[in-house]
RNA sequence: GACCCCAUCGUCUAGCCUGGUCAGGACACAAGCUUUUCAAGCUUGGAACGCGGGUUCAAAUCCCGCUGGGGUCACCA
């Protein structure tokens, strides 16, 4: 059966580009009716940091990628102790100091064929004796890297291209300890935009940044899956049809590049089609956050408002950042919008809109327009001439959804307040 | 520098293995429709096989070279 394994280690976050791999691994899985191992390679006890560890975990389960079996590698240090002492008696290691390395005979040729790129070889020469422990006892990358994907049974490494240098000498490692290699699988690499790798510089890198911003896992997990990859002549695959599609034969060799524009429209997408009341669970606690909603808010006005937005964020954050008029007691506007409402003076149709929105039996979309509508015939004026001002007033914007809609949603306080304000 | 990997619109890609459809789709961009604005939606448009040699009746597709990009050269993973 197949087995595939993810295997990060806790000096960071899950940085996108390990969610990438986790995927692609996890989809493999899954398309051969597979188990996925999750493997935290925290040997290096300086950098490895529980927080960090907590972080991917999360990040993992947000992403929907469940794993069948856990491991950490600190808890096996006596397994690669072993190990290591096995090739020492066995002559194919030596002491140097306290550290074990591994003989590497010269002038052979190593190669394997990638399930990915194929036929790949490297010529011993360049290989040097490999650290298989480190002075301080800990194992070397490589060592318990193998150590643990035979002991676990891993059928089929998928990393990273990174790690193609890295393959060569770890076949030289199961050679030595008498284990048989799994098939290799390298991915392709994801750039940025400048299509230099993927750092901190780049902005957001972690997959917690995203959440942060408001990207959905479903959004998110749809784009990755792109990188790399393609479900056909169609773009929106969720996670389970992408696996009964995906084929890491059909995965591509060349590196890819970020698409923060692609992202936002994915994202889009599911935000579109997902739930009201799963989109009004997650924005809540930002408006929270931001002070503008407690536990006494109206949840039914929150939907609506969210409904009203669905098709114009492509990100939980846009909501905040376009609709939080809707939510805050006052609203500011900017010299360039109050020079723009003085340019004309509106006082008596703003007054008078005031005055009857006040005086509505409902305040409803339907009652707001009728109102707005014989308050400008009564006026002589037209629709166009009063909506834009009184969208300024209202929401401090030039854009938004139906004007109508936004005042039943501002409601009749909020609305009538900003009018009279205005002037 | 050495070794290894890669190369289709600006970007993500289909097509390549098993040569022969105007090189298809998506994002972005432009125009139009719709509209109280924006967004969404619909329609239309511009946009690519890195270069040079072969092989072949025929090459994006097979072979070689070049160029370009990337990765690795740690007692970090």
């Amino acid at each position: 059966m197949v087995k595939v394994r993810f295997a990060p280690s806790p000096t960071g976050n899950l940085h996108i580009g390990g969610a990438r791999t986790a995927l692609f691994n996890w989809m493999y899985a899954k398309a051969q009716g597979g188990q996925f191992v999750l493997r935290v390679e925290d040997t290096d006890l300086e950098r490895s940091k529980p927080e960090y560890e907590a972080e991917i975990l999360n990040s993992m389960a947000w992403l929907g990628l469940t794993w069948d079996e856990f491991y950490k590698q600190s808890d096996r240090f006596p397994l690669y102790r072993e190990h290591a002492q096995k090739l020492l008696d066995e002559g194919r290691a030596y002491r140097d100091g306290t550290a074990v390395l591994l003989k590497v005979d010269k002038g052979r040729e190593i190669k394997f064929d990638d399930l990915i790129r194929g036929l790949i070889s490297f010529n011993t020469d360049e290989i040097k004796d490999q650290v298989l422990m480190k002075s301080d006892g800990s194992p070397a990358y490589s060592f318990s890297c193998v150590v643990d994907d035979a002991l676990m049974g891993i059928t089929h490494v998928i990393r990273g291209e990174d790690h193609i240098s890295n393959t060569p000498k770890q076949i030289l490692i199961y050679e030595a300890l008498g284990f048989k290699a799994p098939k290799f699988g390298h991915l392709p690499l994801i750039m940025g935009a400048d299509g230099a790798r993927l750092s901190k510089r780049f902005g957001a890198v972690a997959v917690s940044d995203y959440k942060g911003e408001g990207f959905l896992p479903d959004g998110l997990v749809n784009y990755l899956m792109l990188l790399g990859w393609s479900p056909g002549n169609q773009e929106i695959v969720n996670l389970a049809q992408a696996c009964t599609k995906f084929s890491i034969k059909k995965v591509n060799k060349t590196a890819a590049q970020f698409d923060m524009e692609k992202l936002r429209w994915v994202n889009a997408q599911y935000i579109k089609h997902c739930d009201t009341v799963r989109l009004a669970d997650l924005i809540i606690p930002m408006l929270k956050e931001e002070g503008w909603v407690d536990g006494s808010s109206d949840r039914r006005r929150i939907e609506t408002a969210v409904d009203l937005y669905k098709g114009r964020m492509s990100t939980l954050r846009d909501f905040l950042e376009r609709a939080g008029y809707l939510f805050m007691k006052e609203i500011s506007l900017t010299e360039e919008m109050l020079a723009e409402l003085r340019g004309k003076d509106l006082s008596q149709p703003f007054s008078l809109l005031a005055e009857r929105l006040s005086k509505a039996d409902v305040f409803d979309v339907a009652t707001t327009e009728k109102v707005f509508r014989e308050l400008v015939v009564d006026l002589g004026m037209t629709s166009g001439d009063l909506v834009h001002p009184v969208r300024l007033a209202l929401s401090a914007s030039s854009v938004g959804p139906g004007l109508f809609e936004t005042m039943a949603v501002l409601g009749r306080d909020r609305t009538v307040a900003r009018l009279q304000k205005a002037y």
